[in-house]
DNA sequence: TCGTAATGTAGACAACGTCTACTTCATTTA
DNA sequence: TAAATGAAGTAGACGTTGTCTACATTACGA
């Protein structure tokens, strides 16, 4: 083949650079606008071959969400060595404030992952991941009810109300018609995550 | 016109009926199932009918998430007065309980609240009731703030916590596969809504 | 080197939202 | 009362999408 500007009839790693093209469509445009036929366009191959890699877009889909529920896992933990603390109730408090920091800085990937579309269809590796993600949160609250944190409200619940504050808001403030509805605009990003979170896991008094 | 058989070429009502049964379909195959030529079918007319009395799609969603919200509102107001109470804290843990429970028992149309579709087009009109509903669980915050809740927390801020929990948890358990890493389905819905409200909204100690 | 499987192409199909031209009917008004 | 006006429903078309199938091209292992 010529060496520059044929372009050979398979494309070496089409697969990848169809989750790459998938994830900055959503990440420009949000979900709504990602479409098959649109990423097999802007990566010069016809319309079909995308299905060669992915069953049906659901499958696409499920896999940029489990990407994504794993960038959030790591995020959390890192969050959580970074604080430097073996305190529970600082290392939840820092997961929390990881967790939301990587929503409000990829707000549409965050919607991804609570998207129908998505969950409707989710891949078993989609589930597997999430899963783990869940096992992750609720060992963390559960060490910090070990320390003294409600002792007295089953675990379960605990972690759902734990999940629900940082997961609402994050929600409520990525959407641009509900974060208008918030009144909590003014307020720096950093402060309005750490104020948020220092509500559901309150830090120790040192 | 012959009375029993014959279909009188203008239908009567077919506006308030395409809301209805899309409401239906909403709540027994979710939002995703909803198609305005399969509403049209069902209701034995033409597929460009709709179209004579809604703009596009996302103007009857706006519609039925319009309803949606005055539901809500009107429920949480009614548990409001139900709790037979002056005291703000009483009132609020009311309102996040009617919230909750209202979501939990309309889950598909609680989804469909939420739904990007649903929000990316919205009409001034549900912005205008959905403005309404945040104003009305505003003011309640602020009450219970100055009966002592968290004093020292910016009202904006405060308010999103206290709307994060309600609004996050029933997000969380109303998509089957969250349900399901929550581990909180042995409990009994009344008793979980309750147990998680009281840890947003404690209650005074009587 | 040759055959087989993986990968990409091209065309088709049904379903959808929406537009337009046309039909039917109800209501108002002359 | 009769005609006209416009609201409401119909039928067909268009472009777009996801997905299927038959076919072409290429990589790679036996």
């Amino acid at each position: 083949m010529s060496s520059t500007t044929a372009k050979p009839y398979h494309h070496g790693n089409l697969r990848a650079e169809i989750v790459q093209r998938a994830v900055e469509v959503i990440d420009s445009e949000g979900i709504e606008a990602l479409t098959l036929r649109g990423v097999a366009r802007d990566l010069g191959v016809s319309h079909g071959a995308p299905n060669r890699h992915f069953r049906n877009k659901q499958a696409l889909l499920s896999e940029i969400a489990a990407e994504g529920w794993t960038e959030v896992k790591r995020a959390t933990l890192h969050a959580a060595i970074e604080s430097g603390s073996d305190d529970p109730r600082i290392r939840l408090n820092a997961m929390g404030r990881g967790y939301m920091r990587w929503a409000l800085n990829h707000r549409p990937l965050f919607r991804t992952l609570f998207h129908p579309d998505v969950m409707r269809f989710a891949t078993s590796e989609l589930r597997s991941v999430m899963s783990d993600f869940a096992d992750s949160v609720q060992e963390a609250v559960a060490a910090t009810q070990v320390a003294g944190r409600h002792p007295d409200v089953p675990l379960p619940l605990l972690t759902l109300y734990t999940n629900s504050v940082p997961t609402g808001a994050a929600l409520l403030l990525v959407d641009p018609i509900l974060e208008g509805e918030m009144r909590a605009d003014g307020v720096d990003q950093e402060t309005l995550i750490e104020q948020v979170i220092n509500l559901v896991v309150p830090l120790p008094a040192s």
